[in-house]
DNA sequence: AGTATGTGCAACTCTGGGGTTGCAGCAAGA
DNA sequence: TCTTGCTGCAACCCCAGAGTTGCACATACT
């Protein structure tokens, strides 16, 4: 469920804002209103944050009561760093191969 | 290394072009100018993409000759990926523990 | 009922970054 | 030497997105 399409993914993680929101949502969930009043942005743009966070399925609205509070779905950064993990092996063992073709082997 | 510097790591791979250039710089070293025959976009902009690619250490120049070509270096996505495993990890043993909470127990 | 709080939508500004073109500089081969 | 091809720098366009304000709507509480 990882989507198979990850960029979308590192360029939701590569915005300072997302990730104190993600740290803040870290230590419970939260709505953004509640969100608004610990970081030092608007209500709106945090919910825009949020509207990121979810289409990538890092983020989990949860409403309670008239309030929508957020939860951070781990096993989605769990499955992104797998990926990451693969891939980088993989130009890993390239480099290897690479290098005991040049040391002649 | 790769701790306090996680979140530009994510941007420079929050773009799709970087990624080709990425793929293509697996497949075997190349300056920029020899990416800008495979690639759809400019060699200005490939040697934009490089700098960020460089100054986030996912990619290290290699001068041969007259030329300037890229490597790519597997090590710093392993590395990310396991700050990512680490931090997901986290969030769902605190999920774990809250549901624990939510049960009773 | 009325009030208050949280949410959603829309318009707007403005900076950053992806992309381009053009030109100057510089190293290697003829 | 001259010439070719790769690099580096600078100026510029353009749009996505981060942030704001304002207002309308809905849901709970008294």
């Amino acid at each position: 469920m990882t989507s198979g399409t990850l960029v979308p993914v590192f360029a939701a993680l590569g915005d300072e804002t997302r990730w104190s929101i993600l740290a803040a949502l870290g230590e419970g969930d939260a709505s953004a209103s509640a969100l608004a009043g610990r970081l030092p942005v608007s209500r709106q743009a945090i919910a825009k944050h949020l509207v990121v966070l979810q289409e990538v399925g890092l983020v989990e609205p949860v409403r309670v009561g008239r309030e929508v509070r957020f939860r951070v779905i781990g096993a989605q950064l769990s499955d992104t760093a797998r990926s990451l993990e693969t891939i980088g092996a993989q130009w890993d063992r390239r480099l290897a191969a690479i290098k005991e073709i040049a040391e002649g082997l």
